[in-house]
Formats: C-alpha cells, structure tokens, sequence
DNA sequence: GTTAAAACGGTAAACGATTACAGTAGTTTT
DNA sequence: AAAACTACTGTAATCGTTTACCGTTTTAAC
C-alpha cells in the first residue's frame, strides 16, 4: 500500500475513516461534519497527501496551469512581464506554462498547437509583431485568451490588456515640442523588417498594423505633431530594429540624409543609447545639440552619461493585469480591455531648444 | 456527439471504424496494420484530435512538462537561462512550467509544494542563494532533479549542471595579474547580506557555502593570486549586491579606506559600471588608473564607455544543457554533473599597468 | 492442407479524482 | 410518536486515456 509511492485520495480516505467522496469534499470546500473534517485532516497530514492534478483536470475542472505565449523571454520588457505574471498567478495558486515564439510566426504557431494539447485553463498570449500574425480559427478550442501588449486592433474578438504606446508616442513628441523643438526626428523599430517599398505612413493603414507597436507610437508622434501644427516630414522617419547598433546605423543613416534635425524619439532605451553613441562620436553634443527620447525606462537608461529621457510603461504591472484579467474571464465576468499608462521620466538626455 | 466539442479517442475509433485501442496504439507508436494507421490518420485529421495530456498523464506516463524554479526571471542572467531552456524544451515537444522565488526562502518552498501537486516529470532547479536554502527530504516525492547553476557541494545528492564560476574567478585574476597589476580589489556581491560579522574567508567554510557565485568567485581569486605568488589582502575585499548603486556604493567603500588599489574584479557587468561611473567622478581614469573587470558580459558591457572587459557566461546554453541533462537523467541515463566554461572577454577597462 | 507460431485487434480494467444519486442519520413539525 | 425536512455521507458512474489479457487472423513450417 504505502510503499513509499504518491499516496492517492483512497489512501487518505481508508486512513480516516470515511469515503473517498468526504475526502473530495472536505477538499473542495465543501461543507463535511468537523468531526470528519479533523480525521480526514489528520490522514492528509500524516500520508503528506496532495492531490493529482491531472486526475482532477481529466474532470474538467480548473488546471490553475495559465499557458502564455511571449517573443522573448531575454528581452527586460518580457521578462518583465513575465515575472509579473508568475507573481500574481502564484496568489491565486496557479502557475506559467510558458514559451517563446522567438518573434517568429511558425514557432508561434508550433507552441499553440502543443500547448493546445497541454493542460491549461487558457491563454495569456502575446502575438508575434509581424505581418501575418494571425490566429486560426479554433485554434484555442474555445480557451479563454488575454491577448497582451498589443492594441486591440488586430484581434477584436479577444479582450486585450495593453500599454497605452500611442500616449506614449505622444508624450514624447510632446515634450520635445514643448521644450522648443520642432525637427524631430523619428526612429521607428520593428523586430523585422516591414512594408519594405512603403512609407511608413502606408504601413499605418496594413490590417496587421495593431501588433506594431513603433507603429503606435508614431501615431502618438502624428497626434502631437498635429495639434503643435509642425507639419510632418517623412524625410524625419528613420526605420530600424530595437538593438544597440541598430540605433547608431540608424543615426548614421539620418546624418547622411544632411537634413537638419534637434531632436529624436526613438523605440527604445538600447536604440537611443545606440544614437548617443553615433552622434558623440560625429561631435555631437547631447542634449545640447540634440535632445533624445528612449522607450521603455530601462536600467540602462540610468547607466549611460547622459541618463536617459524615457518613457516609463510598468512591465510588470502588465503582466499582473493579464493575469487579473484572465481570471476574470475565467470565471465569466464581463471585461473590457484594459489599457495601461505610461509615463515621461525626465533625465539629462532632453533639454530646451537653445 | 461532435458538438463543437473537444473530440475523444473514442470518436476518433468510431470514425476510423477500429477500436479505442488501437487508436491509443497508432498515437503512442505501437504498430498496427497500414491500412488501419490510413484510417486512424484520417479520422484524427478530420476531428482536428488532440490526445487530452491530463487523461494521459494519469496513468503515469510522462506529461511532457518541466517544472523550472528560478530565483528571479527579470535577471538578464535568469532569463537567459529560460529561453534556452524553453528552447531546448520545444524540440523535445516539451513544455516549462515556470516560477520566481523572487530569491526568497518562503516563497522557493511554497512554489516546491505547489509544483508538487502539479502535472511535472520532474524539475529543473536553482535554489535560492541564501544560506538557509536546503531541500526538506521528500519535498520532490522522488520526481528528477536538475540543479542548475551552482557548484554541486551543497546538494552533492542531485545532478547538476553549472559554469565554472570559480575558474571565471581565476581567469579575471589571473589575466589582471599578467597585466602587471599586485593590488587587486574584489567585489564580492550576495543578493542577501551574508556572514554579517564573519570575514569572507570565514564565509568559504559555511555549509551552504556553494550556492553563493561571489564565493566560487573568491575562491578563483585566491587560486590565482596563491599561483602568482602574490599575498592576499583582507582589506581590498568589499561586500555589496548587484546593483548599479550597489558598485557606486562599494567603489566608495574601498576608496573610503585610503589603501592603493591598481585592478578591481566585481561579480556582474551592472556593478562594474557603478564602480567605474564613481571612480570617475572622483576623477579616476580607466582603465589607465585602475583596471575594472565586468562577470557575464551583458549587453550593457559593450555599450557603457570604456566598453567592459568581462568573463562571458554562456546562460543560454546553460539551460539548453539543463533540458538536456533532464531528459537523460528521465530515460534513466547515468549522468555526472556537466560544467560549463566561461571565458575572458577583452574590451576597454582593462590596461596594463604603467 | 494441417498445425504451430507470431502478429495484431478488441474488450475491459485500471488510473485518481469529481459528482449525481440514493440512503441514513438527526432535527423539526404536527 | 409519526411525518416531513434537513444535512450529511457513501456508492457508483464517470472523465479520456493506457494497457493486460484474450481471441482472432495471418504467416510460416511441415
């Protein structure tokens, strides 16, 4: 009997004295005799008796197992969200089943299938920020989905939990504009690379357009332009990835188009620490010269000389917000999506227009 | 009967015209006969079936799933560990059910106990670096283990995998010192304050001594300075965490003690940049005046000025390797502990002595 | 063509829980 | 004191698989 293996539930019920079904009970909150309730305590206790999840689960019943799908797990803004999700799950007693997609679509698409197969009460599920991102149908077999991280646009049946980036891209134009400038440039970053003949402007009205979030941005760049009435010049937008040295290539690519500049929003705190780079090295000074804007208020922003102008958006606090509104879904109470703010941290990297 | 519903292996028999068996066979590679395997095919294709994981893992076959204990995950160390883990673990059609114990005792033991009710073949673990972290016997109901990414003299009773942290030690002692460098200071940093009013040298023969980096470290330190013939010195060792301001904070430190000082090894990228940006706010230059050494060659490393000379830590092929020592450890293979290497990296804060 | 052996398929009994249903106390009502 | 509830508890069916066991078919051997 108990030779040392995984005692089961009749264990604890013979032990007790009681049924298997008083035991279930006395498990699931259900009112039992206190009587009973000590003794089937005292069994479990004694046998050190936890229950099997994947009987249980053969039920239908709840897993307490959320699946979440992400781009990256290396990136800070993921891990980020990820520790705020495994954070709030482990208060509702429930784990992270989780997988990176590594920005690609078919991996994205190989993960859904097997966690399709997985023991999981649903999804908390990043899409892949790349054009043919798109969900099959019944791929989820009806599983509840929080979609996270991206605008509501591109997947208007599933609730969604999100940053408010086009604020953000306001927020930062705004400020730069503020402070007197009127040149800015834009350097919107994409994980790889999109609409290639197309201007940026084409790529706003693509039906994927929701999961880019330089896209976003830059639409919170157009809002602010807009209500400051500087008009839009596309000869601003430099177009690159989210790395170190995409932001100095970037930066080389904007010096040679020999168009005057003062300022730049960039996608990123690495991008911008790129461009700092870039144009010191060209004798630039900064903020003096030109004023940067990061993305993302990551530690290194605080690192590197100057200390960087961000924008802050809490990471963690997303994934905490997922996880609250996943189990909201869960237990069928109406949602509606949840955007979350974010907001401009001041350094040394932005200053008046001289 | 298909009711929009998941399918059953029973539906998929009925359809397929064969029995549940035979169904279950064709799934788990037991060979029937061709012309039912075409049958059986199709029959799963038209459903679009899924073997149900809870079903099959209660009759104890092996669930596809890894349980992964990290001590943090926003840690660019930790979750590199992760994605490569997760990695390793898609291509063997497995999946991580991952959690943070936010390097706490408590909160690492709820997590073990939670884990132990769940759907896991087994574990991949890094124990808390704290010097009361021990397994309670039983606490893994004989599940496999992995430890990663400590030296294996705390658990010797489990496998391990794990970086050579104590040669990183030497390598950076051993390659200042053939700089010409004599006085060189150790950064020693714990996540929780340690050995209060004990001497680090006192620290080594704790029991718990190996889960500490900063220790294997030391240890490497001592190696290199014994081999060179050069004396140990209590007083240019300092105590700190992992921060940025944590390295401020401890450059102050030893410049506080008024003692020479030519070389510092520290314990991560992060606190040799607070170091050097206090260092030069006193007005010393590196590395002519003082050469610095970074531990794990993080991205910031090349993009602070002077770009960091480091020892570079392969973490995602630590949890690749970890996957790997897992499954073979599952199929019962014998396996000894696997070590990693780690290697100098040379960039700019680092000089020989003038 | 008969017989023995091998290969495979089907039936049914697990696995460890949940839960409908029926049964047995104990309590209240008349 | 009998009847009608109430409040539990226990028995057994059930979830979707795997797998031992037995029976049938196929193949090989003579």
């Amino acid at each position: 009997m108990n030779n040392g293996s995984i005692p089961t539930m009749a264990e604890v019920a013979a032990r007790a004295g009681v049924s298997i079904a008083t035991v279930s009970r006395y498990l699931n909150g259900i009112k039992i005799k206190p009587k009973l309730v000590d003794k089937v305590k005292k069994a479990i206790d004694e046998l050190d008796y936890k229950p099997n999840q994947a009987a249980r689960s053969i039920r239908g019943s709840r897993s307490h197992t959320i699946g979440m799908i992400l781009p990256q797990l290396e990136h800070p803004y993921f891990s980020a969200v990820l520790e705020g999700a495994t954070q709030e799950a482990r208060k509702h007693d429930q784990t992270i089943l989780v997988a990176s997609s590594q920005g690609k679509r078919d991996i994205e698409h190989q993960i859904i299938h097997q966690f399709s197969r997985s023991i999981i009460d649903g999804l908390i599920y990043t899409p892949v920020a790349t054009g043919d991102s798109f969900i099959e149908e019944d791929s989820f077999r009806n599983l509840p989905v929080i979609i996270t991280g991206r605008s509501p646009s591109v997947y208007p049946e599933f609730n969604h939990v999100f940053q408010n980036t086009r604020a953000g891209g306001y927020l930062s134009t705004n400020y730069l504009l503020s402070l007197g400038h009127k040149k800015i440039a834009f350097f919107a970053s994409f994980w790889e690379p999109i609409c290639e003949s197309n201007s940026i402007m084409e790529c706003l009205t693509l039906p994927g357009a929701g999961v880019y979030s330089s896209l976003e941005r830059f639409r919170g760049y157009l809002d602010a332009l807009k209500e400051a009435d500087v008009e839009y010049d596309s000869n601003l937008v430099v177009i690159c990835s989210y790395g170190f040295k995409d932001g100095q290539q970037a930066a080389r690519d904007l010096l040679s188009r020999c168009i005057a500049f003062d300022a730049i929003v960039t996608a990123s705190d690495t991008v911008a620490c790129g461009v700092i780079n870039t144009l010191r090295a060209q004798g630039i000074q900064i903020p003096s010269d030109v004023s940067i804007l990061g993305y993302g208020n990551l530690e290194i922003g605080s690192i590197i000389t100057p200390q960087l102008t961000s924008i802050h958006q809490d990471m963690f606090a997303l994934g905490v917000e997922s996880v609250k509104a996943f189990n909201a879904l869960l237990n069928g109470e109406a949602l509606s999506n949840k955007i979350l703010d974010v907001k401009l941290v001041v350094r040394d990297s932005t200053s008046k227009k001289l």
